[in-house]
DNA sequence: CGATAGGTTGACGGTTCTCAAGGGAGGTGG
DNA sequence: CCACCTCCCTTGAGAACCGTCAACCTATCG
């Protein structure tokens, strides 16, 4: 990427936030305009229903982006909420798809990013135990924590044990169960949302039915 | 877009076909070079675990591209078989990625079709009882076909309830239970994968809280 | 210090899975 | 043309996992 492009990229970025919890990034059916990376803090991604029950699609942490389901219908599909303190860099993708014509690396970058997305989406999809959902969920986070410098064994869950159920299909009744379980088992320690992960191997292992590595 | 573009995208496409029921597309692992437009028959995409149980990630039908999910990677993240007689269009996707530099519209589309995917993939991610799952999975494929100039109401089911089970998250048994529930509520008429819808309106609204819409 | 949201725990019940057996449909070979 | 074989589908009985309901507990914060 040469340096007149870099600069041209540069002027596209808006850096929006700090966010607190409980804000909206974006909601469904708002106009698409942009497409955002999480600088830090974590976003949910969610459906409301007509009669107002929620599903959970997503939890998005730092280096992530979001919005790039919106692109197919030209509004966001799902809202966008913040779940504590966030930082946000938004990208206008009109722009950003021009310039992708001049920079073929950068066209590359949007088609892998979005090819990931739609892998990604289909981990949770299989008709797996709540121990192994509950197991692979624990292990995704510690991993995608990791790959941003973040210490795997030890971080605090940014959301509430209803949406934890929600996006693993379970009752929040049984997030604690199982939480509690899989302490009482030696795998990790957990006061309230703050996690601790004992014994890696064998929650991977638990895992690796959901993440397949 | 010009005629000249058009011409360069009609020397990237390659007929495959017929594929028998059974065949492959590609194989979880092979290298990534084509994405494919399903021209007639059903494929279907799915996952196979060490231990040999798969997981059915999708079925496809005319008019639908599959491979996208392989740009990330460089391989196929799945593997792709045909459920009945299949002809394909392929693409090399290097190539037709080049173009897209020099074709916006192409760029364009192609993004719009990654970013579908990403949304339909979810889907089926939700809550949902067994029998709003098969509701939205018979008004899908009902849309599906419509789309493509086929009959809604009456079609042929192209896989197993194996197949069907292990996409919607239940037991054959349990298909096959719901689906004649469905006919004795007088729902459908189902011989075998014969399929006749008699009430759409009562499916679509089972198929709702999937669907959306 | 009280209010509120969030988390835990127990008892119970239901949807769905598992196991088991039996019944076509379609293909192949005699 | 029929017999057999192999999938595939269906049906029933029982069990298990997990959801629901209810109550209680615990942080956090104004």
């Amino acid at each position: 990427m040469d340096k007149s492009a870099l600069k041209d990229l540069h002027v596209l970025i808006d850096h929006v936030g700090p966010l607190r919890p409980g804000e909206y990034v974006f909601r469904e059916g708002d106009p698409f305009n942009v497409i955002a990376a999480v600088r830090a803090g974590t976003v949910k991604t969610s459906l409301l229903s007509r009669d107002g029950d929620e599903q959970v699609l997503g939890f998005h942490l730092p280096g992530e982006v979001i919005g790039l389901n919106a692109i197919d219908g030209e509004r966001y599909p799902c809202d966008a909420i913040a779940l504590d303190t966030v930082m946000l860099c938004q990208f206008s993708f009109p722009q950003i798809a021009t310039l992708a014509t001049r920079l073929p690396n950068l066209q590359k970058h949007l088609f892998k990013l979005m090819s990931r997305d739609i892998g990604s989406v289909s981990l949770y999809t299989g008709n797996r135990s709540a121990d192994e959902r509950m197991a692979a969920f624990l292990i995704s986070l510690s991993r995608r924590l990791a790959a941003r410098g973040f210490s795997p064994r030890h971080f605090q869950l940014t959301m509430p044990r209803t949406d934890i159920a929600n996006y693993l299909r379970q009752a929040p009744e049984t997030v604690s169960r199982v939480l509690r379980r899989f302490e009482r088992d030696g795998l990790v320690r957990i006061k309230l949302r703050d996690v601790e992960i004992i014994d890696m191997d064998r929650l991977e292992t638990m895992a690796l039915t959901v993440l397949r590595y």
